[in-house]
DNA sequence: CTCCTTTGCTACACAGGTGTAGCAACACAG
DNA sequence: CTGTGTTGCTACACCTGTGTAGCAAAGGAG
């Protein structure tokens, strides 16, 4: 039985600008996740949060800069994540197997994913209700990922031969394969382990060996 | 300067059913393709054919009918043209080479997929927006293909052996590259070409011989 | 030329979301 | 225990989209 007289609502725990902030972002990625980004309202977030509306207009200028905050903050934590496992192109005098390095390089990437999977949803699961923009944000990512593979293994080539495939087109079939990894990892993590991607792609790598004259 | 006495609209040219209702889908499918699928409402589409939002609701029973209309028209479209063009299984006697069979296959998938992109695009650009029960539904096409890819690699295989590989991993890595390739010739057709991937994908397989003992 | 069916239009009620103005409660310094 | 600033709340105006009821125009059958 509805209270006749408006009773107002009780007051939701005060909390310091930063930490509401962090609240309200947690809130939104999860919404963003369980129904897609085009059902990340701020009215939603709010109540999530059990505080209202005006609480985010507070932090955010809109809704769209509570998206922006989002991804900003997922591409942040992935880029983290990212610059201290991925390796570095070695000089041409290092002493490094390539396949290894590489086997090591995207065993490190499908950890990280693994590791922290609500984050690489963001970055993997391409956000179509987002504002075009933020895609462009993320393929740009993608592009310069893209290209520091592409030096990799263009050293790699350089170093150990290989068949005469177009270079470009090698980048792109290891980035989309890891990445292709990567999703299936986040879509069911007990189905899918990081070992045995490592594993095909060892396999494989020394498969692709010069063609013999 | 705005009309004072409230102007009756002309009538929209007057259509039978199916004809309205293909013109509708076909309506809907650009939306969609321009601007995600959360875009599209039946008063956009309605719009978009200089018609009121009633003649939608006449041929479609709600927005997310009209969704699913557009759904099955793509997913159909796609079907008959796989249908034709992808390679059965053969049988153990059969005089074949594995490897010109599968290149044949990916060959007439890229190029259906560049030869009628829009539909494709709907297939393969994985609609956020769309009903959760419809992502289900493309997924399940997926799966479908897979097996089917999954016979063709086995009896490959058999045929011809290759390198230790997983055949799940592998069935999965080669439908993920045709995928990947099939989108980039979406994202950008004057860039990229049909052939080039098939080179890529014909080296790849020469590649792909017996461990040698 | 008149019916009458088919196709389309106007108008409404409603739902859910955005963004803002102004007030109320809390909590901490003094 | 009393300011006083910060954090949060209520209430409103507005917009866009949904779905429906009932009327108006078109155009072919007779």
């Amino acid at each position: 039985m509805p209270q006749a007289s408006p009773v107002r609502k009780r007051y939701a725990a005060r909390l310091p600008t930063e930490q509401r902030r962090e609240q309200l972002l947690q809130a939104a990625q999860t919404i963003a996740l369980e129904r897609g980004f085009h059902a990340v309202s701020v009215d939603g977030v709010a109540k999530a949060c059990g505080v209202t509306r005006p609480v985010v207009y507070g932090l955010f200028d809109d809704r769209s800069a509570l998206l922006a905050g989002l991804l900003d903050r997922a591409e942040h934590r992935a880029m983290a994540e990212l610059a201290v496992l991925f390796p570095s192109v070695p000089g041409p005098d290092d002493d490094v197997d390539p396949d290894e390095l590489l086997v090591a390089g995207i065993r490190g990437y499908l950890t990280a994913v693994a590791g922290d999977p609500d984050t690489w949803r963001v970055i993997l699961v391409p956000p179509e209700g987002a504002p075009p923009e933020m895609a462009e944000r993320v393929n740009g990512q993608r592009r310069v990922l893209l290209r520091h593979l592409r030096g990799l293994l263009d050293w790699g080539l350089a170093r150990r031969g290989g068949p005469g495939l177009d270079p470009d087109l090698f980048a792109r079939a290891v980035f989309t394969l890891a990445e292709g990894a990567a999703r299936l990892l986040l879509e069911d993590p007990d189905r899918w382990q990081v070992e045995p991607f490592i594993d095909f792609c060892r396999t494989t790598l020394q498969a692709l060996q010069p063609v013999r004259a």
